[in-house]
RNA sequence: GGGCGAUUGGCUCAGUUGGUUAGAGCGCCACAUUCACAUUGUGGAGGUCAAAGGUUCGAAUCCUUUAUCGCCCACCA
């Protein structure tokens, strides 16, 4: 026989088994009619990114779908790529080229892409190569990037057909603007956080008046771009002040004060400085009024020209000086702490600007209708199902989305405008929306065409990944086969980014849900709760827990650990806890490997063959555990699957059942014999079944073994999901074993509570209650004589009790270990009495329980005869306990 | 300001529609290394399930309130 390594060792597995799929095609689907597909369309990473653990959770719970799914026969496909991520992607080129002293400007637009595609050439891959590390059973031959010329023309005919049907639109409005990345950002790209900042007040003076009105604001810069001042209409303080005029501090331009509704009287001072074009309020109320928007901020956030002095400095550093003046002239009134929430760039965390400027947007409501519809009728499910609420809430208030963006690295935006047209009119004049550069103006004939010059937000590619990735907008086997794809599994962060979007795009141009589930695991965070990041330095690098201690091990901690979409926190020894299993595994099988002898007798039908306790035993709970993974999955709880697995395969299969035929397949008496013959093919079936339940957990190892074991077919990925057989559930199988386990329990307990070495055997006998108990622990007693270590059992009615010995009492039996010269009598009673406090006790309870007349009135009736065997079972147990403290007593 | 989640043995967490004497992993204590596995085995200690009310025959589980922590959303300057 070859030797096996007693410990597993991943590094000599992993590749291997990876290349071997990968070369065998293991991964691929194609189109089957005769098949029914089961999808899944990885959420794309970041082509600039590196693998984290929540990369880690949420690949392991999609290639655990996919390979279950797989085993169970579905047409499994699941299709991996990679997100141009524009501005990250971006930022990171431009911090390269810093390097070198060079700014993208130098290199102009067509350059600096090209330089982007070399960099993605070079370094892009890097996530997915991460990604076969982690096992990813993705279809690599299916590999999509959202930049891709496939995905480019999806996204393109996208924006041409929203912009025709009018739900695509250019206009001026306040936006969130990142004056570091220099780009409009959307609204959920501005994350909001809580700052403790300043409220400062500041006289405005009334024109040809002794008195002024306060104004109070936390962006006192802004001030320079002030318009108006607004009170409430219904507020008393200022109603004569309404429409007069007022000097504007610093600037000395003349202001009005108007009246709005908007203002309210409780906040501040009860006057608004009103700032159309760098507040959204204020731009609204500036329409309202008719007032012209002042820009006073550049996009790289220093001040504008028309701002005197403050000119070219940084927008903190004049608001600064903004407040030195103020005070020098007497105009600050007060400072007040206030904390309130601030914008920042999700990529870069800058404080971002509200800021007006021309965009594209997108008009959400009138394609949210769908999505809406489709959550409330259960077409689409969240597992779990509170981020329905979530995600509703915000589709029923959704806002429309602006999609352009001022960088270089993305979707060109598929819009001309002709030169002439757009300066001979304003408004929509001159403007072509089209697949291709015109070589003329439709209206004027001009030639002189230039396309817009921003990119499209990177989610307006990644919200077709659904559809795109199967060769949309062509009609393609591909997409009417695998559209729409099973199940989504993402984090809650990108809900509105990304899976809210998908499922309105789906229902606009596939006239279907792009997925029917969605499973929203939890975020991965470290010990101390913070999420885990690479710019915090408190992440643990997957890589590292793979090198350290396994695949296999990293996947099913994380798993274990993550339950019911709750918040995964993560330290590495956590670890371990796979690791260990993995190595459990490895032992159990290998020590099956040894005793099977080449193979389990094929002959052998354990339908009908002369079955032990034991045998009955296992087979009952292996397909109880089959059972139970199987319904876990179906309900997306990976981690009660998991353990369901884990339980079942240490606690039920190697501690027991392994144990129990231990002798059996190492004594020489059973050499040859039929019995060994039938042992050898159950090792084999539960390691089998076991292996394959634990495949999609654990693919290595579970590979690895597999193809040591007799088997058909070329991988263990390619099997077939064990099915549950009813069959073989055993009720009386496992009551029966129930019984032999406590009794061995007991006496193991006896053996070291008067610490009698392993080695040593000792004498027992059992007095059982019943004929029931007599038979079960007649057919367990070689089990009972082997594991807990004796050189005989007596099995009788009545208890004879030696002299010198230890007598326990489990359910109606006396086990009684007779120990000369160690028993002390004293110490008996005390732990008899011990028992029978805690037994009264119990009786007790189910005794009132069942004296309250309500209770066995109204309570159903298999909960009540329950409880009536319950105290039977403990009122005879409580019966031997005392009789035995009685004798000990005479 | 609204919403969501969490609060269970020393630590980290499970606990499906209310019905077991509340479980696991780690840690701890004792014992064990010719035995597939010390990345192990055997045994053990340790919790009135955050608090207070309520519903119910019965609550860790459902309702209300409170406290603490965390997250998300929101245009009050």
């Amino acid at each position: 026989m070859r030797e096996i390594p007693s410990a597993y060792d991943p590094k000599a597995t992993e590749e291997k088994w990876y290349k071997f799929w990968e070369s065998g095609k293991y991964f691929h689907a194609q189109p089957d009619p005769g098949r029914k597909p089961y999808t899944i369309v990885i959420p794309p990473p970041n082509v600039t990114g590196i693998l984290h653990m929540g990369h880690a959770l949420n690949n392991t719970v999609q290639d655990i779908l996919i390979r279950w799914r797989k085993m169970q026969g579905w047409n499994a496909e699941w299709l991996p790529g990679t997100d141009h991520a524009g501005i990250a992607t971006q930022n990171v080129v431009e911090k390269k080229l810093a390097k070198e002293g060079i700014k993208r400007q130098d290199l102009g637009r067509d350059e600096f892409i090209r330089r982007v595609w070399k960099w993605r050439e070079e370094y892009g891959s890097t996530i997915i190569s991460q990604m076969k590390r982690l096992g990813c059973s993705c279809d690599w031959d299916r590999t999509r990037f959202t930049m891709d010329e496939g995905l480019s023309n999806a996204v393109n005919e996208v924006f041409i057909r929203l912009y025709e049907k009018g739900l695509i639109y250019r206009g001026n409005y306040i936006i969130n603007w990142c004056p570091r990345c220099q780009t409009a950002l959307s609204d959920e790209e501005a994350q909001h956080k809580d700052l403790n900042g300043s409220l400062y007040y500041i006289k405005y003076p009334v024109k040809g008046r002794n008195r002024h009105i306060t104004v109070a604001t936390t962006r006192p810069e802004t001030m320079l771009g002030d318009v108006a001042v607004a009170v409430n209409p219904s507020d008393p303080r200022f109603k004569d002040l309404v429409g007069e005029t007022l000097i504007l501090p610093l600037a000395g331009r003349e202001i009005k004060v108007i009246a709005d509704s908007f203002v309210d009287m409780e906040f501040g001072t009860g006057a608004v400085k009103v700032t159309p074009a760098h507040d959204p309020n204020d731009f609204d109320m500036g329409k309202r009024h008719n007032l012209e928007p002042i820009v006073v901020m550049q996009p790289d956030g220093t001040m504008s020209r028309n701002t005197g002095d403050f000119a070219g400095m940084d927008r903190f550093e004049a608001r600064e000086a903004i407040l030195e003046d103020l005070k020098e002239m007497k105009l600050l009134e007060k400072v007040d702490a206030h904390a309130h929430s601030v914008g920042h760039c999700y990529r870069c965390h800058t404080v971002v600007e509200p800021y007006l400027s021309e965009q594209w947007f997108v008009r959400m409501k009138p394609l949210a209708k769908a999505g809406i519809e489709a959550a409330k009728s259960g077409r689409i499910k969240f597992h779990p199902d509170r981020w329905t609420k979530v995600y509703l809430d915000w589709m029923e208030n959704i806002r429309d989305w602006c999609i352009s963006r001022q960088i270089w690295w993305g979707h060109r935006i598929p819009v001309y405008y002709c030169i002439k047209c757009r300066k001979a009119s304003e408004g929509k004049k001159g403007i072509i929306v089209s697949r291709v550069k015109p070589a003329k103006c439709p209206d004027c004939g001009g030639t002189d065409i230039v396309q817009d010059e921003d990119v499209l937000d990177t989610w307006f590619s990644s919200w077709l990944w659904p559809f795109s990735t199967f060769g949309w907008p062509e009609k393609t086997k591909d997409l009417s086969y695998f559209y729409p794809t099973s199940t989504l599994a993402t984090a809650q962060e990108i809900i509105f980014f990304w899976v809210a979007r998908m499922i309105m795009s789906g229902y606009e141009f596939m006239g279907d849900a792009p997925f029917k589930d969605i499973y929203i695991h939890g975020t991965v965070r470290d010990e101390t709760g913070a999420k885990m990041s690479k710019s915090l330095g408190n992440s643990i690098d997957p890589v590292e827990i793979i090198d350290e201690y396994g695949t296999d091990a990293l996947r099913f901690s994380l798993i274990s650990i993550t339950a019911g979409g709750q918040d995964v926190f993560l330290s590495k020894e956590k670890f371990e806890l796979g690791r260990n299993f993995a190595n459990k595994i490895w032992n159990a099988s290998r020590f099956v490997l040894m005793n099977i002898e080449g193979g389990a007798d094929q002959d052998i039908d354990l339908a009908s063959a002369d079955l032990s306790l034991a045998d009955k035993w296992i087979l009952s709970r292996l397909n109880r555990a089959v059972d139970s993974v199987t319904g876990s999955l179906e309900e997306f709880r990976f981690n009660e699957a998991a353990n369901t697995a884990y339980e079942f395969f240490w606690h039920e299969f190697c501690d027991w059942y392994v144990e129990l035929v231990k002798p059996e397949m190492t004594k020489d008496e059973f050499k040859g014999t039929q019995r060994k013959k039938i042992v050898q093919a159950i090792l084999t079936h539960c390691i089998d079944n076991a292996l394959k339940v634990l495949h999609p957990f654990m693919p290595f190892v579970t590979e690895e073994i597999w193809q040591n074991l007799p088997h058909e077919g070329g991988s263990i990925m390619a099997s077939s999901w064990p099915k549950c057989d009813k069959g073989l559930f055993d009720d009386g199988a496992e009551q029966e074993m129930s019984l032999a386990i406590g009794i061995i329990s007991v006496i193991r307990n006896i053996r070291a509570e008067f610490n009698i070495q392993p080695q040593k055997l000792c004498k027992a006998s059992i007095a059982a209650g019943s004929g029931k108990s007599r038979d079960a622990i007649t057919k367990s007693a070689e089990y009972i004589k082997g594991l807990a270590r004796l050189e005989s059992l007596d099995i009788s009615d009545k208890l004879v009790r030696p002299k010198a010995s230890s007598v326990a009492v489990f359910g109606d039996c006396e086990i009684c270990v007779p120990l000369e010269g160690l028993v002390d009598l004293e110490s008996e009673k005390r732990k008899m009495m011990l028992k029978i406090g805690e037994l009264s006790k119990y009786t007790g309870s189910i005794e009132a329980k069942l004296r309250n007349k309500n209770f066995t009135d109204r309570a159903p009736r298999e909960v009540v005869d329950n409880e009536k065997s319950k105290l039977a079972e403990a009122n005879i147990s409580l019966g031997k306990l005392k009789e035995n403290l009685k004798r000990l007593e005479t």
